[in-house]
DNA sequence: ACATATCGTTCTATGAATGAAACGATAGAA
DNA sequence: TTCTATCGTTTCATTCATAGAACGATATGT
């Protein structure tokens, strides 16, 4: 059963004969006269009777007209649908992140998306674990890592540099010894994002290059960036985060930076999603938006790299 | 736009994979991956999300799916409605006769088709005048004819032979002289069929195969056969008229036939239709009630000749 | 009557869709 | 880890549907 054998027979019936259906169409009519024989063929029975100059339907032809009219205007629907979406900005763009990147980063320039683009919904799944983004139908991941991420089958497009560094409030830093070298702080009480490990510390570069590492003793371990800024600002003890989490409290000067001429990492982040091919208006505009707000709204005021073709 | 392709897509979304499709199908699983990028490729958006493992309907895959998939259970309805015809003895046939088929013939038999086969609604165009069978949607007209029809594209189904004889009432024969030949009945009050021509004849043919003709006077010309046979049973003159349709007056005895040993012409009565193939078992069935009942009907108890092929 | 236009069908070289196998990727088992 | 099964995609020789012209059959205009 050809369904398009179902299309060009009602498109006989309509235009009232093969010729006229033909030129309709732009299409040869032995196209026409060929495929109506064959779903007559299939389904076994005449559905039109001609002769050389007048068509008309038998009972059957009619019944099946009737049926396979709707049927077409229902895929006519369909298509219309899905024409809209790829015409207008419209339609739900899910996105995950880390919940620092939802708060500190995201949380300053989604509002702007919002109301730039009153026909898309927004769904942001914020988690600190890394999802699987065609299981879990996710549009687009926005991600940060150190070095270069597996070669999936992801695309990837680098957004930004941001900068960690380390923190604790100013009392903190008041009963201590001032000092710009890593040595002076170890052994530190350490406020430290994600499983910690038997021996923690932390691995700091400096801006002429040079590494050092500083370690520290756990004193809380945290998935939630937000939690470890809080427990710094309370003078818990000196934790490592990205700059952008922490600007807000450095103006208002709940958290001083320490030893500033050092950073404790300088991850990449990037934007993961599964295809590049056939993309809604919507996440297209969701994604250049991204590109262009993001890295300013990170304080890294350009993207460091070209787009990459992932695979 | 090719509707297979979304038939193929739907399947794999509802087999929840090309594989799973593909084995439900009995089709190769390359066509179904060619396919549904071709889909995605004409409405210029993905609909699936797919790693090797897992298939998932993007957003706008999701809204397509759903009226395609209403589209094809319209299709589905439309192929079950011209199965359930094409397997059950059901529709309507559209049966062209003349009035004196409709009247003398059809009239003692159909009441028994129609009880046979409930289902069947019969249409009947009892006309004098040939129409034409596909501007008319008439599945099948009753015809006699003297010599061979045109070989229009027309199926042609010889059904039987009939005879016409000459037809007055008792009166008149008993006014007349009683002879077996046609020369002493010339110039007799002529009750004809159809348009007189300026000199009204019958021609007549013996058993022995001898011809003559002979001359009357139009009186009446009808296209009615009914009509003539009334008024030759008041006497208004000789008619000429298939056996079949004088038979009950006959046997009532309000008309004798004269000159018992000739005929006014043998002709045989066919079946025409518009095409052989692709008939419904409604037409089927009614095609072989008439083949099998109207010879008896008209008083011939055989088929004169095996049916054969036109065009 | 004849020429002309148009109807639906048929014929045949050509080009696109097809299926089987190979392929790279991924997930679970050993 | 390595092995194996299975996923969706790609490749390439083969098959099959297609386009365009020719054809027979009607109508219509002259």
């Amino acid at each position: 059963m050809d369904l398009n054998d179902a299309f060009y027979f009602v498109q006989v019936v309509e235009k009232g004969g093969f010729s006229a259906a033909a030129r309709s169409l732009n299409i040869p009519k032995s196209r026409l006269s060929r495929r109506v024989r064959q779903l007559e063929d299939d389904l076994g029975v005449r559905l039109l009777q001609r002769t050389s100059r007048v068509v008309t339907t038998t009972e059957v032809g009619e019944e099946y007209y009737r049926h396979a009219q709707e049927a077409l205007a229902r895929f006519e629907t369909a298509e219309t649908a899905v024409r809209r979406k790829t015409n207008t900005i419209e339609g739900t763009v899910t996105v995950s992140c880390s919940v620092g990147m939802a708060q500190f980063g995201l949380d300053q320039i989604l509002p702007r998306f919002l109301q730039d683009n009153p026909g898309v919904t927004v769904v942001q799944r914020a988690s600190n674990q890394m999802e699987d983004l065609i299981k879990g139908g996710i549009d687009v991941a926005i991600r940060g890592h150190m070095d270069t991420l597996p070669d999936s089958s992801l695309i990837q497009v680098k957004l930004a540099r941001v900068e960690w560094h380390l923190f604790c409030s100013p009392e903190y830093r008041g009963a201590i010894e001032q000092s710009d070298d890593p040595a002076v702080l170890a052994d530190h009480p350490a406020l430290v994002l994600g499983r910690p490990r038997e021996r923690h510390q932390w691995l700091l570069t400096d801006y002429g290059g040079q590494t050092a590492s500083l370690p520290g003793r756990v004193r809380l371990a945290s998935d939630d960036m937000s939690t470890l800024k809080n427990a710094a600002a309370v003078s818990l003890g000196i934790a490592a985060l990205p700059s952008y989490v922490c600007r807000q409290d450095v103006e208002a000067g709940s958290l001083v930076r320490i030893l500033p001429s050092w950073t404790a990492g300088r991850p990449q982040i990037s934007l993961l999603m599964p295809s590049r091919r056939g993309l809604l208006p919507a996440f297209e505009a969701f994604l250049s938006f991204l590109k262009q707000e993001l890295p300013a709204a990170l304080g890294c005021d350009a993207p460091t790299a070209t787009p990459r073709r992932g695979r």
